[in-house]
DNA sequence: GTGTTGCATGGAGCA
DNA sequence: GCTCCATGCAACACT
């Protein structure tokens, strides 16, 4: 920011000893003025002393005083009246002159519609003044005066206004001593002017804002002009536009708050309407920039700029995407960016909040006889600042100058912090005075422009823009300000609740399409669970049957239907009774003994118990105590723990790395990353898909499978080959090692899993095509994640289920190349030949030399056992599922 | 095969 | 019934 000048034209003085603020700039702001110039403006005689000579002087209609009609200064001192000529302010705003008076303010407040009976028809938004600040104190006064201009005040006046309403046309309180000015953005009045009802407006009275000044330019408009400059100086009823309101319906009690409430109130986060914009579109509330006007104050009171916030949007998630596109609203871009009449629109530079500039396309896209305006290019930002969909981005301006500022606001800030005593603050005026509540119960409020913090903090930092040298707030700032939670809803029936977010904002973004991935962090909390509990959960299609198709000779179960979310049921098994499932009724919370093989409904009752008449009611006692079934669910808990620890365990220890990595590189042909390894991000060859994508790029096989046939006696086969004869014998070592340790946790993982069910009784996890009565091996190629991810094709509770991850992160493609067999002889290997339980003794879980499997799994120091578990094979069509130990 | 662009579609919100 | 806007998607460009 350069030094100030005197914006008086004729003075353009550089120093001065004392710079006073003068009226109100166009682009927001005020005018810097030095101290004589400012004290002229303050004094009223700007114009009789520096434009006596020019152009535009008349005569008031009333008082025949000379008038200065068409400058900036001196707009709001008169009114053009309704039967012809102007009139001085207070002529024009004279007792009897204007029994309902309505009017257009000058300054992009639009203008305000008041009643007899002085009721403000338009809700107050707050100032907080610091005493002894005369200027800024004069130019609110201006504001209220604008805004309340049958209640004008002489200058003489205005600094007796303590504590007491101004005039009887609004509801300002001016108090320089408690530092607050309450004062209203008001109407545009064209809803009167069309004729509307003026007294009827009263109980319903119009609140729609106007965005700003029908001839408002903005700074850094780059001078093109389009259709839109001339349709924003007409109504919208003239554009045959409807205006939106901005601001909620009007409590019937009137405005007027005591000072109390407004210092009270103005503490509160309250969704700061923008002071400006053009006048065509109104701006949604969903927009508003959320930040008072007291930290406004604050801001530029310290920083000698003014910092006028202009809209926040929060991302969607094609905002947030890779796709490099922000969708503006609509009102927002018309109002606040410059005007583009091409759809390649102009290049914008906007600061982001570290100071440093950034440089978007602000374009359109014709879009049903409208345009959709559009960032381009913000992926660099977005990505730079760890932004998703839910965070905010924000949008202002820093006066003088017109510097685009954006900064954001983190979804997981906003509602992690308290601030307790404005919380009871609030609580405390609500339960004194609610006639606010109809105002602010739908104002979106929730943190604070903490993007525009940070860009002050991150001003601390080197500037490459000068408009930013002067930024600077101390870290209690930021903090102040990062304490959120003034969020909320002001109830009259119960007004001593906390604020919170309403309700319509919070979850507008939830269960449509639009609405996909724009909840807060606690939604989604409770919407996260593993991937196990997702398991447990997860059941085939009920009523469908699979069809089966062959792939390279091998039968395949395909289901045409994703599978269905079942009730979760409790595995056990007791040696007098054999396995049992054991489910919980959704009404009495009744544990009820089911057979092994049903499968629930997500929702079941004790009334729907078909298979166990005499415990088909509620009011039947359960028939397991209730120690036996802590037990149970304790044991389940306490596995399931023990499993994801080890799971992440066993997941860094076997993290392949190094030759490793490069060896399983070679392998896979230079494509290990598309097995889909879980620990893969983005790639650039189709960076749109994560770790769990299921598109058909994903799913693919590696490409480079069979560049390498088992035969090959490459250096780098040879190489793999013999790193993972020492990786397989460093495993058979270890195993031996801690072999009783190993059989005693089987049988424990054996047990637990049976409790737990091995989920769909006994079934292997299920997947989506070829599912699990398949057992076909290519569970195991979507089996591949192990980090958590919710993987419908790995059983949560058995290990055998993730056979073929000798290698963590393999995919059994992957695996078979590894094995450098043939995908049929590899196949073989996964399958035994049948054995009847009769001829394994099942009951039980033996251990048996497999004559055809003598070469087991990717051992080729040869793993001579398998360990058999009996208990699944009669769903496995009389083939028994190997486990590698 | 992948990334980008420009438009179309349809749900949500509002009067 | 209208506008807005999140997102899908086809066509095109690029590697």
């Amino acid at each position: 920011m350069g030094p100030k000048i005197c914006m008086n034209a004729s003075c353009a003085a550089t120093s001065t000893h004392e710079w006073k603020t003068g009226w109100p700039l166009r682009s927001g702001g005020f005018a810097d003025l030095c101290h004589n110039c400012g004290s002229a403006y303050e004094d009223l005689v700007f114009c009789d002393m520096f434009h006596s000579k020019e152009t535009g002087w008349r005569e008031c209609s009333l008082c025949n005083k000379r008038v200065h009609c068409g400058c900036i200064i001196s707009k709001p001192l008169y009114k053009c009246l309704d039967f012809g000529g102007v009139g001085c302010i207070s002529c024009a705003n004279g007792p009897g002159l204007y029994p309902i008076w309505r009017g257009e303010f000058p300054n992009g407040f639009g203008s305000l519609t008041v009643n007899n009976a002085g009721d403000s028809l338009s809700p107050p938004v707050e100032k907080r003044l610091v005493t002894g600040d005369e200027g800024k104190l004069m130019q609110l006064c201006r504001i209220v005066e604008e805004a309340n201009e049958p209640n004008l005040l002489p200058k003489s006046h205005r600094g007796e206004a303590n504590g007491s309403q101004v005039g009887t046309g609004f509801s300002s309180v001016i108090q320089p001593s408690v530092g607050l000015v309450t004062f209203a953005k008001p109407d545009n009045g064209r809803q009167i002017l069309e004729g509307k009802d003026v007294q009827g407006s009263l109980a319903q009275p119009p609140l729609n804002m106007s965005l700003g000044t029908p001839n408002f330019e903005l700074p850094f408009s780059s001078g093109v002009v389009d259709g839109r400059e001339q349709s924003k100086t007409s109504s919208p009823s003239q554009q045959g536009q409807r205006s939106r309101p901005i601001l909620p319906k009007p409590m019937k009690t009137g405005l007027t708050a005591s000072s109390e409430t407004n210092k009270s109130v103005a503490q509160m986060r309250i969704a700061r309407p923008p002071t400006e914009g053009r006048g065509k579109n109104q701006l949604l509330p969903r927009y508003w920039p959320r930040i008072t006007d007291q930290e406004l104050e604050q801001l530029s009171g310290d920083l000698n700029s003014t910092i006028v916030p202009l809209f926040e949007k929060v991302l969607s998630a094609s905002d947030a995407g890779r796709i490099g596109r922000l969708v503006l609203p609509k009102a927002c871009a018309e109002a606040y960016f410059p005007p583009i009449s091409q759809s390649e629109g102009l290049p914008l530079r906007i600061q982001n909040v570290k100071g440093n500039e950034w440089t978007f396309q602000f374009r359109f896209w014709p879009n049903n006889n409208s345009r959709m305006y559009v960032l381009e290019g913000v992926t660099p930002y977005i990505q730079s600042m760890q932004l998703q969909a839910g965070d905010t981005v924000t949008f202002s301006r820093i006066d003088p100058g017109g510097k685009l500022v954006m900064g954001f606001r983190k979804a997981s800030n906003t509602e992690d912090t308290q601030d307790a005593q404005t919380s009871a603050l609030l609580s405390d005026t609500l339960s004194r005075e609610t006639s606010l509540s109809g105002v602010i119960e739908k104002l979106p409020s929730g943190s604070v422009f903490s993007g525009l913090f940070q860009t002050m903090k991150g001003s601390k930092e080197p500037h490459q823009n000068a408009s930013c040298e002067n930024l600077n707030l101390a870290d209690e700032d930021i903090a102040l300000h990062n304490s959120d939670n003034y969020r909320g809803r002001m109830n009259e029936d119960s007004p001593r609740q906390p604020m919170q977010i309403p309700e319509k904002k919070r979850t507008r973004n939830i269960g449509s399409k639009s609405k996909r991935l724009l909840m807060y962090s606690e939604e989604a909390l409770e919407l996260r669970f593993t991937w196990e509990e997702a398991q447990d959960m997860l059941r085939p299609p009920p009523s469908l049957k699979p069809s089966i198709v062959t792939i390279e000779g091998h039968d395949f179960e395909e289901y045409d239907e994703p599978p269905v979310f079942g009730k979760r049921t409790v595995y056990t098994t007791l040696p007098s009774r054999g396995r049992e499932q054991w489910a919980q009724c959704d009404d009495c919370f009744k544990w009820r003994r089911l057979p092994v093989d049903v499968l629930l409904p997500p929702k079941w009752m004790c009334s729907e118990n078909v298979w166990d008449s005499n415990r088909c009611s509620c009011s039947v006692p359960e028939e397991i105590s209730l120690k036996q079934l802590e037990n149970f669910l304790k044991a389940s808990k306490d596995f399931k723990k023990r499993r994801s620890a080890e799971s992440h365990k066993s997941v860094q220890e076997c993290e392949p790395s190094g030759l490793d990595a490069l060896a399983s590189a070679a392998f896979l042909g230079e494509n290990v990353g598309d097995t889909g390894e879980p620990s893969v991000g983005a790639t650039t060859k189709h960076p749109r898909h994560r770790p769990g994508c299921t598109c058909i790029v994903c799913i693919q096989p590696p490409s480079g499978k069979g560049k390498h046939k088992s035969t090959c006696t490459c250096n780098v086969c040879m190489t793999v080959k013999r790193r993972f004869k020492t990786l397989m014998l460093r495993k058979k070592k270890s195993q031996s090692e801690g072999a009783e340790t190993a059989q005693k946790e089987d049988d424990y993982n054996r047990d637990e899993s049976e409790m737990n069910g091995p989920s769909r009784n006994g079934h292997l996890p299920m997947i989506y095509l070829g599912n699990e009565a398949s057992h076909s091996g290519n569970q195991a190629e979507e089996a591949e994640t192990s980090n958590g991810k919710l993987d419908l094709n790995c059983h949560p509770n058995r290990d055998d289920m993730q056979l073929d991850l000798e290698v963590p992160g393999m995919s059994l493609l992957s695996l078979v190349q590894a094995a450098s067999l043939p995908l049929e002889d590899f196949m073989k290997q996964r399958r035994v030949p049948s054995l009847t339980c009769e001829q394994q003794g099942c009951p039980g879980i033996y251990t048996q030399v497999t004559e055809e499997n003598e070469r087991p799994l990717l051992n080729e120091g040869g793993l001579a056992s398998e360990v058999w578990d009996c208990e699944s094979s009669r769903d496995h069509g009389g083939y028994h599922e190997s486990k590698l130990d």
